[in-house]
DNA sequence: GTCGTTTGAGCCATCGAATG
DNA sequence: CATTCGATGGCTCAAACGAC
């Protein structure tokens, strides 16, 4: 029994049945989204005339469609071919694993609360106010002149501007001049203050006992984790970055935070409807004190978020707040921003040509040319590909699986995890277009 | 307007179990 | 042994939502 159990298994295990059955299956499929397809138009027809003609119909069609199974096989089968595809393509990239910090009981937290006013959002956002406060009060707030003005939408937000007045540019807050300063300045002001609030804590006596270790000061901030934090660090440079780490400063974000209390259905963000509050900070103020505050200000932003996570309205503790805040160093949080600057500068590769914004039938979709610009490739490297190899090139870089050198852990399972995706329909939409392209290119130039 | 993440629905690859 | 069925978990996509 075992035996046999045993035989049948290594049989299906092999590389050669699973490649069959793939097949049987992939037509399988095909046949019936077909037949049901034509069912929708022509249901009173008879089904077993219909589907033979439609089979006929299938096989003479498949020319034009991309046979992806054959493409797979032709590489899988020939090793040579594969690692010549792989010099042509810069190597495998993969987003850094997150790893949080968990609630340590002997450790002691210290919440600094913080928030940026910018010039825009994206990677050209620069600070135009930066402002934080302690669990003690204590408040940092600085405005900074960026070198450009601010823009349509950001402006709408934080009713800051830059005008000149005197012939120099000036901050305005609600059209007012407001005192600004350089971002570096604002910069180490801002490493003194929390210098300072760390010694509150931990008193410079002892500077080499375990008192030191034990103290972790967090930087919180809402969404900081997607917004603030890649633009303070894009902006700030190494000398601040390292002075943070030095300080034993790590990062937070709220949102996750109270995006967890609401799915677990805290009470205290129930609101008087009994639909639970949303997740940005105004809603939830709004449902814990039932007030406005004045939104995207960065000072009153971070006095609002103290008084969200620490009043008693609220009603959570320490570990909750360290748990679900997804606090990372500041080095992970420095090496994940150049990874999505690294994807979106490869991402706008595809945009107009593989991947089409606002239009239907975009070949591929915004989550796919991010995959793909996430894995290290660019529209070049396709193209390129495609010129040199093909559909196989193209196909056989997207499909087959790719190791990442620096990576030491490979594990078996990642032996059939593909570098991009084995969906026949994307890998055949990506062959389609270029195939397309090389269409227009004859005609055109001819 | 930008950009990134989460969410939930639907599709599809995969694999154990069953069939002839 | 070859094939098929059924359950499941992972992948993909668009929409909604957070930040400015």
């Amino acid at each position: 029994m075992d035996k046999k159990q045993q035989c049948d298994k290594k049989r299906k295990s092999s590389k050669e049945y699973k490649i069959r059955r793939h097949q049987l299956q992939s037509e399988r499929i095909s046949k019936t989204a077909r037949k049901e397809a034509k069912e929708g138009k022509t249901y009173e027809t008879g089904i077993g005339l219909n589907l033979e003609k439609e089979t006929t119909v299938t096989t003479t069609g498949n020319n034009t469609d991309v046979d992806v199974d054959k493409i797979v096989m032709g590489i899988t089968n020939n090793k040579q071919l594969y690692e010549d595809l792989m010099k042509l393509v810069p190597p495998f990239t993969e987003r850094p694993a997150k790893e949080y910090l968990s609630h340590d009981p002997d450790k002691t937290y210290q919440f600094v609360l913080f928030d940026i006013e910018t010039t825009c959002t994206g990677k050209q956002a620069e600070i135009c106010q930066l402002s934080a406060i302690c669990q003690n009060g204590d408040t940092f707030s600085s405005y900074i002149l960026p070198n450009n003005s601010v823009g349509y939408y950001a402006s709408k937000v934080n009713n800051l501007t830059v005008e000149t007045i005197n012939g120099q540019r000036t901050l305005c807050k609600d059209l007012k001049p407001v005192n600004s300063v350089s971002l570096q300045i604002a910069l180490q002001t801002f490493i003194k203050f929390l210098q300072y609030q760390q010694n509150l804590i931990r008193p410079t006596c002892c500077t080499n006992t375990v008192e030191n270790e034990n103290l972790v000061t967090v930087l919180v901030g809402h969404n900081a984790a997607t917004f603030d934090v890649p633009t303070l660090l894009r902006n700030a440079g190494n000398n601040f970055e390292e002075q943070l780490h030095s300080m034993k400063i790590c990062f937070g974000d709220s949102l996750p935070l109270i995006r967890s209390l609401i799915s677990n259905q805290h009470a205290p963000l129930k609101q008087s409807n009994g639909q639970f509050c949303k997740a940005n900070l105004a809603s939830v103020y709004k449902c814990l004190f039932d007030q406005d505050f004045d939104a995207h200000d960065a000072l009153e932003d971070v006095i609002a978020l103290k008084r969200i996570l620490f009043s008693p309205e609220m009603s959570i503790d320490v570990k909750t707040i360290v748990d679900r805040s997804q606090i990372s160093s500041v080095r992970a949080m420095k090496s994940d921003m150049e990874f999505i600057d690294f994807r979106h500068d490869r991402y706008q590769t595809f945009v107009g040509n593989l991947h089409c914004p606002n239009e239907d039938h975009s070949p591929i979709s915004h989550g796919m040319a991010l995959k793909i610009a996430g894995s290290g490739l660019s529209y070049s490297d396709l193209h390129n590909l495609w010129q040199k190899f093909g559909e196989t090139g193209v196909v056989g870089i997207l499909f087959m699986p790719s190791y990442n050198p620096k990576d030491t852990r490979s594990t078996p399972s990642d032996k059939n995890h593909p570098r991009v995706t084995k969906s026949k329909r994307i890998l055949s939409n990506v062959v389609k277009y270029f195939q397309s392209c090389n269409v227009s290119n004859i005609s055109t130039s001819s």
